[in-house]
DNA sequence: ATAAACAAGTTTATTTTATAAACCAAATTA
DNA sequence: TAATTTGGTTTATAAAATAAACTTGTTTAT
């Protein structure tokens, strides 16, 4: 029986946010947004999302005086998006 | 940037569906029920979009006095899952 | 100095999806 | 012959994704 996609992982965007950041250190809303070329609205509930999972940490501040906000994986995240690696390569390995 | 998800495969159980018809000359209903394990109604659903899309044919008969659904998957089909499956690995490849 | 435009988001509303529950017709079993 | 099972479909509900509208503050042009 092929594993269950954790759903929180299996949408698009969301996923992207998860490919980005696990391979930078961190990254801010701004760059997401230019990477995913996903709608500010769409990004801020996705972030959201990943946050209140524990999926990643956001932090906001002010660099200058224009709000920032700040973008990293936890060690959940990371852990999620192995297992989730794990799964659906059970779907798309033959 | 990352490849779009053909968001009719970005679905697990209709990705469930196609990774299984890849593997076989053609599943039944009751087959792919028992390997899913989802509803039958979900599993109808998903069914009728599938071959709607042209991704699967759907080929209705009678076994002996009961009703059989015959999924086989098409050229088109298997065409979509290879692109996306090259898509997903961008997001999963670190 | 002030209006217009822009930046960086958030909130709310709408659309789309996924899923489950209810239903149906025919067959089988008790 | 009544109840249950099989093999589904249809309809209703819940959840998700997405877009549109809004907010707060900043920069630019007049």
């Amino acid at each position: 029986m092929l594993k269950p996609l954790d759903p929180l992982l299996h949408s698009e965007l969301r996923l992207a946010i998860i490919s980005i950041l696990i391979g930078v250190e961190d990254a801010d809303f701004v760059f997401l947004r230019k990477q995913t070329a996903a709608t500010a609205g769409n990004l801020s509930v996705q972030i959201d999302k990943l946050s209140t999972a524990g999926y990643i940490e956001v932090e906001k501040s002010f660099v200058g005086r224009k709000p920032r906000t700040l973008c990293r994986i936890t060690d959940k995240g990371r852990e999620a998006f192995k297992e989730y690696v794990e799964a659906i390569s059970e779907y798309i390995n033959i």
